[in-house]
DNA sequence: GCGCATAAGTAATGCGCATAACCAGCACCC
DNA sequence: GGGTGCTGGTTATGCGCATTACTTATGCGC
């Protein structure tokens, strides 16, 4: 009687009157005719062995009671209670579902969500604005994310104070893409080096001896990796190698012109690569040169692209290059993830990526 | 030191020994001098002018306290004592994150996260396989959502009867795309049947008086509205109605051939209709019949499409039609679903579709 | 001096669950 | 016949917080 009048007033009832409210354990319980605990332990269902302590039919019983009542665990009391509930937060300052389909995180989601599905964990979506009510992101927007038993970080512009003191406290993090600058924090990445050094590889085996590398000038991880593999991949092959190997452009359109193209291939250059960027300046603006130089791609010079070729690319020839495998970056974030809240210590950060033989690479060109 | 023991033992810390895991408020007051109850008050900070009952100087050694031990709000404890915790669920019998990123899921998940994140909601997406470590999705699966305060479900594959149990309990949940059968069950759904009328009336408008519409042979709550639709369309305009003006086909491929386009132009039809499928067989079918047929469009016959046009037809002519506004959909089952949570009695079912004027209709063309 | 109001804060309680600690019953064995 | 071990449970407790009821201190009017 107490009791229901304090369910009444504070319940979680859909405001008309009479309304059975979510089922807790104890009523369970009761239609049971067991106690509230042995409803935990039928229920919290111990698949390691432990589980013996309660009787086939008890268990049946009770069981039976909690589907009677369509009963379900409260994750928030479940996570008090210092348990697991199957949550894996996903956490990114971006619109979690972006608007743009081409946007470069949902492929990520694809294998996210298939890998938790898989796993058998369900997923929160920590949208990036709410926090819980107040409003716009404060400073303990991500305090949120401790109602999953993990998280999932997207975007380079998660705040790194923050982001520290979750990993400080023991809380199973995750960041999509590298991220050495923060001790401790475990991440998932494309091996953009490898890639790149095989690209180069690629390259070296059809019989280039001078290639180009076309970069913007930022100094983005990805772009670091992919350089530093270009330069491996061409001391590996002993092709040449030195500064002008790479090009450093902040602006890829207006710096890489026919001229410039031109003139390298008169130097001797018989293959360009380009990094992939959002925006594939640097492809465009190589693919665009080639072609007003009135080279033949592949015939007179090859090209390739570090990376996957912009979507709206669907016309011209597949770039010779790699494809950055999203699905499996998002799986093995999740795998990363689930090992950390299982309180194993992973080392599984870098995915590979997929050689993408292409039509741009052919053997070197003839021209002097 | 009992207690220090205990939190030692089950802490949520990971592994690595003396880490010392987040602070609770106990500790906060215990270096400010003060109660538990204090920092819960001060730290709630409730805006709404309630809590005047703290000093200003308490006030200020409690958040400063606070912040120098950099205390956090432990938000399952927090939605544990709240009771309501500010999720929403989103079902989906499909994977969520279909992997075809022209899925038609995906724009209402779009404008789902969008008015969830706007309302302060954090969203749960139920992974359709995973009951919750149990595997397949076993007759209590559903029961999960209960976990959120309310459920948005996708598909049309939802198990009735669990469902309807759902729905029995209280548990507020949405419905995307209409489902009346379910007696009780809220949903949202686009106005297929206003949206065909107005097509039907632009067609109309612009001379057409022997329209025929094409659909397939199925009966989606979606299909049938759009067939009413454009049947009273054609009453409203006093055009051509009666049994041969809808085309209703298994197999539209085969069945929309070239001849029968030009038989029915020839007997005086200037216009055809196709109905959006998930393939788009209606509209292609009926586009690649007309251009067989040596007919041009618009200028010997016109063609409207009732839904979308498919994501992969960027080469064509923009089919005149309407757009299912699927992102406001989301928003509005999302709206639907938090009053509901709220324990309103709402009323908000059907989104109106955008009228798209494209390129495919004009005049009627003069052939005999 | 008393009654009463207000301010400022504290103790107690419970949210729903997991779990440690305990207990009853029974079989078994020196 | 009293220890010992196992099965099948139950009671008690606390996770971290919000909230309610209660206490104490202080001021005010008369």
């Amino acid at each position: 009687m107490e009791q229901s009048r304090k369910r009444a007033k504070r319940g979680r009832n859909t405001g008309s009157a009479g309304r059975t409210s979510r089922p807790r354990q104890a009523e369970v319980a009761q239609l049971a005719g067991v106690s509230q605990a042995t409803v935990s332990l039928v229920l919290s269902a111990r698949t390691d062995g432990k589980a013996a302590t309660i009787s086939k039919e008890t268990r049946q019983r009770v069981l039976d009671a909690a589907r009677s009542l369509g009963y379900a665990h409260d994750p928030a009391a479940r996570r008090l209670a210092a348990v697991r509930n199957n949550l894996l937060g996903v956490f990114s300052f971006t619109a979690t579902f972006p608007t743009d389909v081409q946007h470069s995180y949902y492929p990520f989601l694809v294998g996210v969500e298939q890998e938790a599905a898989a796993r058998g964990f369900d997923l929160v979506l920590f949208t990036g604005s709410s926090s819980g009510g107040a409003g716009a992101a404060g400073p303990d927007a991500l305090s949120r994310v401790r109602l999953a038993d993990g998280c999932l970080f997207l975007g380079r512009h998660v705040p790194r104070a923050e982001l520290k003191r979750l990993v400080a406290d023991g809380f199973p993090v995750v960041h999509l893409g590298r991220r050495d600058e923060l001790e401790g924090l475990a991440w998932v990445g494309a091996d953009y080096l490898s890639a790149s050094r095989a690209v180069v590889a690629h390259l070296a085996a059809l019989g280039h001896r001078r290639i180009v590398l076309v970069r913007e000038d930022d100094d983005a991880p990805a772009s670091a990796d992919r350089e530093r593999g270009f330069l491996e991949g061409l001391e590996e092959t002993g092709a040449e190698t030195g500064p002008a190997a790479v090009l450093r452009c902040a602006d890829p359109v207006h710096e890489v012109t026919a001229e410039r193209v031109r003139a390298l291939v008169a130097d001797g250059v018989t293959a360009f690569v380009a990094e992939e960027t959002d925006t594939g300046a640097a492809w465009r603006a190589l693919d665009a040169a080639v072609r007003e130089a009135g080279l033949d791609c592949p015939g007179d010079v090859s090209l390739a692209l570090l990376g996957s070729p912009p979507p709206d690319l669907a016309g011209g020839l597949v770039p010779t290059g790699f494809d950055v495998p999203r699905h499996q970056l998002g799986a093995a974030a999740v795998r990363l993830l689930a090992a950390l809240v299982a309180g194993e210590q992973v080392h599984e950060p870098l995915v590979a990526c997929e050689f993408r033989t292409g039509a741009t690479a052919g053997p070197p060109g003839r021209r002097p």
